[in-house]
DNA sequence: CGACGATCTAGAACAAGTTTCAGAGTTGAT
DNA sequence: ATCAACTCTGAAACTTGTTCTAGATCGTCG
């Protein structure tokens, strides 16, 4: 065979908005159809019902095509999990908020994300586990959700320019979500439990940031 | 069949230290067998290198033997987990970590058990990652693993008698302890920014132990 | 000692994630 | 319209976690 027969393009996954690959229309629809179809059957049996025989039937893609879209489950996850963040995101943009302080506005912010979840907990369990397993074969995918995160929680603040030590703040707040999701998700945890968590974890953010008078 | 053939008698896992069933010398021994095959495959290669049929033949018992105590590659990665917090829990007792304010303590106190880690990364990796991806049927066995990281932070607290509010407090602390540790793990924080969120953590302590002079 | 029930062994069998491959279908450039 | 390159399909194969089975061993009680 010719040595360089196979020099595999961009795969069609690279970066939704990148400039990698354009990705046709039939393309761009393949794509949402095994999104959505990975996120109807997580939404039933959870992490473990999420077969990717299942998931290449139900999208009407073949099993080597969709590995060729994401190049395993966990990767498939991690993007829906993209998906659905950007959802909320967007939904979460609509209504800031209110709240006298920072914390005040993240907590309350936080506790709406997780209502959100609430809903449909086994799609929820499905993402964040698959989340938390990725290996660094992954983690471009996986910087991209805690990206979102962090950008839901600073949307939330209302800060206009974060000093470090707000970010490293941030950055534990997302930490705390996503433990505390995880706790929660295995019955390990009741909600009362998560909201008073996240509201401790969220004052951290006042210690940086006081209300509204002045700085360090 | 007879209705109650198989009655199953106690899992030799069965919480070590219960009363449940009393292992013999034997039994013992194969599960230290085990544990230790365990973490010397997860030293090497890491998760993927715990291979179950590898565990049971490194660790001389059988493949359904193997099962009979520990019923998943998660379960028994959890279980090694537990045991090498013990092992270092033991080890910080000892040696009580110096500093004015709690806070300093428990970061302190972390940042040691971080570095202890830091020296197995693979091992680390392997059992972070079955912690966080164990599903329901193994909640008992994470929940243990918790309490023993909570028992290690409020170690450092050197708290007396803590309040609800320094429980929370302490399990947050817990999560982003667990978390950053994953992130660290997979390759998307350096150490210096670990230290950095451990430390912004770790002031949430403060915020309700105030160092030593009376409180609300 | 001898019998009985529980435990252990060896190995086959099964399930689901992943890889591979030959051939059919698409696409884009000429 | 046609060719070459790329993509998609369908199906089989491979890997590793998990389950199952038949028979050998162990430990205890009589």
């Amino acid at each position: 065979m010719p040595a360089d027969a196979h020099r595999t393009k961009a795969a069609p996954d690279a970066g939704r908005a990148g400039p990698a690959s354009p990705l046709t229309q039939r393309q761009e629809a393949r794509r949402r159809r095994i999104l959505e179809a990975c996120a109807r059957l997580a939404s039933r049996g959870g992490f473990d019902a999420v077969q990717m025989r299942e998931v290449a039937e139900s999208s009407q893609v073949a099993l080597g095509t969709l590995y060729r879209y994401f190049p395993s489950k966990i990767h498939l996850l991690v993007a829906t999990m993209r998906d659905q963040l950007e959802h909320l995101h967007a939904t979460l943009r609509k209504k800031p908020p209110a709240g006298e302080t920072a914390a005040e506005r993240v907590a309350g912010t936080l506790m709406r994300a997780f209502r959100a979840l609430q809903r449909d907990p086994l799609l929820a369990d499905a993402m964040v586990r698959a989340l938390t397993f990725a290996d660094r074969s992954v983690s471009a995918e996986v910087e991209q959700v805690f990206r979102r995160t962090t950008a839901i929680i600073l949307d939330a603040t209302d800060l206009a320019d974060p000093t470090p030590e707000q970010l490293s703040a941030v950055r534990v707040i997302g930490h705390t979500w996503h433990s505390t999701l995880i706790t929660w998700l295995s019955g390990r945890a009741s909600i009362e439990q998560v909201g008073v968590d996240i509201e401790t974890v969220c004052r951290l953010i006042d210690l940086t940031a006081p209300p509204r008078h002045g700085n360090t």
